[in-house]
DNA sequence: AGCGATCGCGCACATACGTGCAAGGGAGAA
DNA sequence: TTCTCCCTTGCACGTATGTGCGCGATCGCT
């Protein structure tokens, strides 16, 4: 867990600062720096920890431009977005994947982020992950907004979502707009009637001007099948509608076929997410997506637009150009023998 | 000493930025990602030194705006300019200190750097040192023009200049322009018909196009005196005159006086050096200073608005705000009693 | 093909680093 | 004032990291 934000402790700061300088800038070793400070070693190592956790020390990869991976390179080409891949062991269980993924995600994540922003945040295990690992930055007046409901019929969620937000506030100090309605409704015209709430359109009107939007996906075919599909938020019949309009995925509730199609869908009529056409207004759309089995859902979401900056595993990657390799040679095969 | 320059070895490259995923973006330990990677724990290690030393991991401080060092605020609103302190031991040999500092000033230039600049370097014992510290950063189209010519009686310096030269072309793909001229001539009509010439032309063009200028400062009065002052560039009566004219330093073999006042030195008519007018107009001017026997040295550089950005090591900052504030009192004393 | 030079790799050792624990010290409450 | 609680510090230990050295592979030259 992160440290506290550094903003009340201005002595510690200054030193924290003084021994990082000392030891990443003039490669000292933590030893000559205690002495130089006049303390101890172990507090040097505990104050250049404090320096990593607060962002003080800020540490970055650099590709040198493009040439990094070919897997990037080649998802930017076949489909025109900006591509982080994650280096995660083949054999790396889901529960770890998804770890690797969201920490490196979430150590990225402040080169996307600046002050006066609007940021969209969906609701999911992938958001949650993320939250427990980001470095803090000093902003101002960044706002966060939650996407997409988080109650069902059993709990309201609005705890883990409300931690989540409060840690993304903390980290950047921004201040967070809940959005405290269940995930799904039961019926479209209480959603109806809610959505012309003055305290709901001020969160939308906030969804509406966001700058960036941050999200995973969900996938009904999930080896880790998402919450929305395990969290009691559907019922028996709306799996049913679920398989029969072949929905493949969905973004922070709303769901989409394989070919980006969502709008006839009746059950994102009852759904809180945002409406995929006003997503897609948003300059920057990150979506981090860790699993292999979550790949036909990426597809969907690629089809449909919503993504200009991805975050993915290296298997999934791999897994998604190959999918999108047969797709040309089934494509041609056609072409060949009409 | 850094690596090689990065873009020959694609393989080694792509490995390195895997590994420094692994240790800086997601926490393993080495010996984690020797496993993932199949290698030997020590191979990750030099990858990761191979990683840093080529700049493929950045690591800044970011001091949470402004609120560091008192002192780098005192500074900034005295004189009106950007500075960094550097921390040194106040016992710290002047060897020491100028090293220390120019392997701090070495790791902030790239922030001042960027693609398609020219970029203006003085030649002294300053920018030597930093030159053996840069860390690459992958630019295009930067020019590295010598600001001052090296040679003097006894030898042309032209080896140790363009070796400098060439450590900041390598470190940021860039070009270097040599200037192989002495660095005072005997006879200003020897300087003028050069400065005429088409070739020499060339390079005092490229010095006025510049959009970041980068220099040491000399101190007749310096413990350790500039390579100016000592390596036979200058004969006795020439000292004697600097005396005379009240002189306390130079840039780039161009000397002032305290209150800033330049243009009617006539050693500078034969200094390779820039004018000085000319140099104000360059945009960013970052001076790099080491010890506080150069102190006067700097208020006079300072009161020729020669400096936007200023690194200095922390005792010699402490020293110039004193000198700054005895200054005033000495004014206010003398105001009180006319 | 044979040979030497050169490079990269892993081993093993020395050093540097992170962290549980207990003691010290300061702030606040009684 | 005195007690208590909590935060910070340094110690000691185990782990993680850097590096000189020797071996084997590779490349180029004859």
């Amino acid at each position: 867990m992160p440290n506290r934000i550094d903003a009340d402790q201005p002595e510690k700061v200054r030193e924290a600062l003084r021994a990082a300088h000392l030891y990443y800038l003039q490669d000292l070793t933590m030893d000559a720096i205690a002495r130089e400070m006049h303390t101890s070693r172990s507090s040097i190592s505990r104050l250049l920890g404090f320096a990593r956790s607060t962002g003080l020390v800020d540490i970055q990869i650099r590709s040198p431009y493009r040439g990094s991976s070919s897997l990037e390179d080649a998802i930017q080409k076949r489909f025109q977005i900006a591509t982080h891949i994650v280096p995660v062991p083949d054999h790396a269980s889901n529960v770890d994947r998804l770890e690797r993924v969201c920490m490196s995600a979430a150590r990225m994540l402040d080169r996307y982020l600046d002050s006066n922003m609007v940021v969209g945040l969906a609701w999911g295990s992938t958001l949650t992950a993320i939250s427990r690992h980001l470095v803090p930055k000093e902003l101002h007046n960044v706002q966060f907004v939650q996407l997409n409901g988080a109650g069902n019929n059993q709990t309201t969620g609005i705890v883990y979502a409300s931690e989540m937000l409060r840690r993304f506030g903390d980290a950047y100090s921004g201040t967070s707009q809940q959005f405290p309605v269940p995930a799904f409704f039961d019926d479209p015209r209480t959603k109806e009637a809610l959505w012309r709430e003055r305290s709901t359109r001020r969160v939308l009107d906030m969804q509406a001007r966001m700058d960036v939007a941050l999200f995973g996906l969900g996938s009904p075919f999930a080896d880790v099948p998402s919450h929305v599909y395990i969290g009691g938020y559907l019922e028996p019949r709306d799996f049913e509608m679920l398989d029969e309009a072949q929905v493949v995925g969905d973004c922070a509730t709303v769901f989409y076929r394989a070919d980006g199609s969502y709008r006839d869908i009746h059950l994102n009529d009852r759904a809180s997410g945002p409406d995929l056409d006003q997503l897609r207004r948003t300059p920057r759309r990150i979506c981090v997506v860790s699993g292999a089995s979550k790949v036909a859902s990426l597809r969907g979401a690629l089809a449909a637009k919503l993504v200009t900056d991805l975050v993915i595993d290296e298997g999934s990657a791999r897994a998604l150009l190959e999918s999108a390799m047969s797709d040309i040679e089934h494509a041609s095969a056609h072409m060949v023998k009409p």
